[in-house]
RNA sequence: CGGGGUAUAGCUCAGUCUGGUAGAGCGUUGCGUUUGGGACGCAAAAGUCGGGGGUUCGAAUCCCUCUGCCCCGACCA
């Protein structure tokens, strides 16, 4: 490609509410413009990037089987409302109508509709198993888009639904597509883990979520240093704690505390170690309150609490009034000691280990010190109510937990009949029976990896791409071609030799001045560069520096591609 | 949904407190000089100051209202 009939639109300054690195780097590489909250455009240069990242997804899930589709983007009200999504998904569903006022939204996944595909198309078990995938736009109306097209409303996304007679075809298609999420993000040149996932309402057997490592990531994944577990913060177990639970050696007082509400506030006013403390949450059962107690250094897992039988399925705290009128005290000053008899008292494993703590009084403005279990306060249940955090043992019992961020950039489920059963999706078996199909979905999402990959690769002066993704291997830059016209003789036939040896090569013939065309050439990451110059003419040498080179060197032509393959 | 901020030239922003003919940098256009790390000079084009209403002799500036956008929060007591 000339740069001269291109369009680079590198510009110098980016608003200063794009706060993470991805964002402004592809702001100011020209990779993208905003059109409004969540929506962007992507340049000539951005799609070049984002089509490197299709075709290398395309590739792989070709490779592993499965079949490529194209849904429309649009869905009327009544398939989602076959499915009871329709009120369920809540506000990111997009919804329009058309001028027959009838329904639709945008989509912004496509189970209802591929599972109406397959129970169309789909009649006999032979036609089993069968993966058919798809890249499309989708839609989801985020509460809050940000960090550019990270987190936008419309992105790119690929996503594969597969079919099966039995869990056990499932398994396999599911451990192919595991496979070949792993070959894609390899090959992408990306640093990544594939954690466990927890499954959400939706049940099912498995679920991997294929995370890049960057601190500027959204979730946080927990991982073993002497094994190969992994897992999102929300599905990590925190074990039970080794050891008996301590003696008691102090006895129950309750202590005046004025506006100590905080478990800071606590530990400060006593002068005792936030681990020493026990806080209780109160949240909203199916049968009034229930009473949770961790220990004040550690985080309610709210997916975890959430699955207790006491809850309806999510963990949803209770309001300050409901508080006040269960208890008689604010938030603050709750604690297990003397709670009403009808609130369970969940306690969670570590925090039941705990003897001599302080706790809320249930009385504004007081708490208590030396409380003990069972003595003092009931356990109706133990359970794995917290966060794992650094340090902790390893769940399979091999090594210690750390704790990193990742960007969520992939993830693989084993579905189940949900869909297939709301939509009556069957094949006939052998014995000549309907059954219902079995489903796996796989999502990749493909313009969140150009973002992933900028987060995990730059520096000072702008993109470091992977060569997988680079919109062009190598850039040749001319120095003042007009000055000496066989310089650009020479630059003209390097870029064609290069390009009929199939290397994606980029020609700087713009005209810029060195620093600019460098700069440019620096922020838009181009992997390689080639400068033709009178000076290298002379030495009948031309000039490599890699993007991360700290110099430049002397190279033959030959050396050259040999570098390039 | 709650709180805060913001909206001025193509872009990034000053100017608003204290009302008096609209500013800078970058970019763009023309001419000239330059040409190995974002050159310099001269000239030029470019803004319904987010929309509507009000106060005033006079509003980017004060008041009301609507809208867009951004940030924080939506439970960790």
């Amino acid at each position: 490609m000339r740069l001269s009939q291109f369009h680079l639109a590198t510009v110098k300054e980016v608003p200063a509410d794009a706060e993470i690195a991805s964002h402004r780097l592809m702001l100011r590489a020209g990779m993208i413009r905003r059109l409004a909250s969540g929506l962007y455009t992507w340049s000539p240069l951005g799609l070049r990037v984002m089509r490197k990242v299709e075709g290398i997804v395309r590739e792989e899930m070709d490779r592993a089987g499965a079949i490529e589709l194209l849904m429309p983007s649009i869905q009327p009200r009544e398939l989602w409302e076959e499915t009871g999504r329709w009120q369920k998904f809540g506000g990111q569903l997009l919804k329009i109508k058309d001028r027959k006022q009838q329904e639709f939204c945008y989509g912004p996944t496509h189970e209802e509709v591929i599972t109406d595909f397959a129970r169309n198309e789909l009649k006999s078990y032979k036609q089993l198993p069968i993966n058919f995938y798809q890249i499309q736009t989708k839609f989801r109306d985020e509460i809050r888009p940000r960090f550019g097209v990270m987190r936008a409303r419309e992105f790119l996304m690929k996503d594969a639904y597969s079919f099966h007679l039995t869990q056990e075809s499932l398994a396999e298609t599911y451990a192919a597509m595991y496979q070949a999420y792993t070959r894609i993000f390899t090959r992408l040149g990306l640093t990544f883990r594939a954690v466990q996932a927890d499954t959400g309402a939706i049940g099912g057997n498995a679920s991997h979520e294929f995370q890049v490592l960057a601190d500027s990531g959204e979730d946080a994944i927990a991982f073993s240093d002497g094994s190969d577990y992994a897992a999102n913060l929300e599905k990590a177990e925190a074990l039970v704690p080794v050891g008996e639970r301590e003696t008691p050696t102090e006895t129950l007082a309750r202590v005046d505390t004025p506006r100590v509400r905080t478990v800071e506030d606590v530990t400060r006013y006593f002068n005792v170690a936030a681990h020493r403390v026990i806080k209780t949450l109160l949240v909203r059962g199916h049968d009034g309150l229930v009473a949770l107690c961790l220990r004040g250094d550690h985080e309610l897992n709210e997916v975890k609490a959430g699955k207790l039988a006491e809850l309806s399925g999510e963990s949803v705290l209770a309001s300050e009034e409901e508080i006040l009128a269960a208890i008689g005290a604010r938030p603050g000053f709750i604690g297990p000691v003397g709670l009403p008899q009808n609130i369970p008292v969940i306690v969670d494993r570590d925090a039941a280990q705990l003897a001599d703590f302080i706790c809320g009084g249930n009385t504004n403005d007081v708490h208590c010190s030396g409380a003990n279990w069972l003595r003092d306060a009931r356990i109706s249940r133990i359970a794995d109510l917290r966060n794992v955090v650094e340090g902790d043992l390893s769940p399979d019992g091999k090594g210690v937990l750390h704790i990193a961020r990742g960007i969520e950039v992939g993830h693989v489920f084993q579905l189940g009949q949900k869909y297939a059963e709301a939509l009556g999706a069957t094949v006939i078996d052998d014995q000549g029976k309907p059954q219902l199909m079995t489903m796996g979905c796989y999502g990749i999402g493909v313009s969140r990896i150009v973002a992933a990959a900028i987060e995990q690769r730059h520096d000072d002066a702008g993109i470091v791409w992977p060569e997988a993704m680079a919109p062009w291997r190598v850039v040749v830059c001319v120095i003042n071609p007009k000055k000496d016209p066989a310089v650009a003789e020479a630059a003209e036939a390097l870029y064609q030799s290069l390009s009929q040896r199939g290397i994606e090569t980029a020609l700087d013939d713009r005209g810029l001045r060195p620093g600019g065309m460098f700069a440019d050439m620096e922020l838009i990451g181009i992997p390689h560069r080639i400068v033709v110059s009178e000076r290298g003419l002379a030495a009948g040498t031309l000039e490599y520096r890699g993007r991360q080179d700290a110099d430049s060197r002397a190279i033959t032509e030959q050396d050259l591609f040999a570098l390039l393959g």
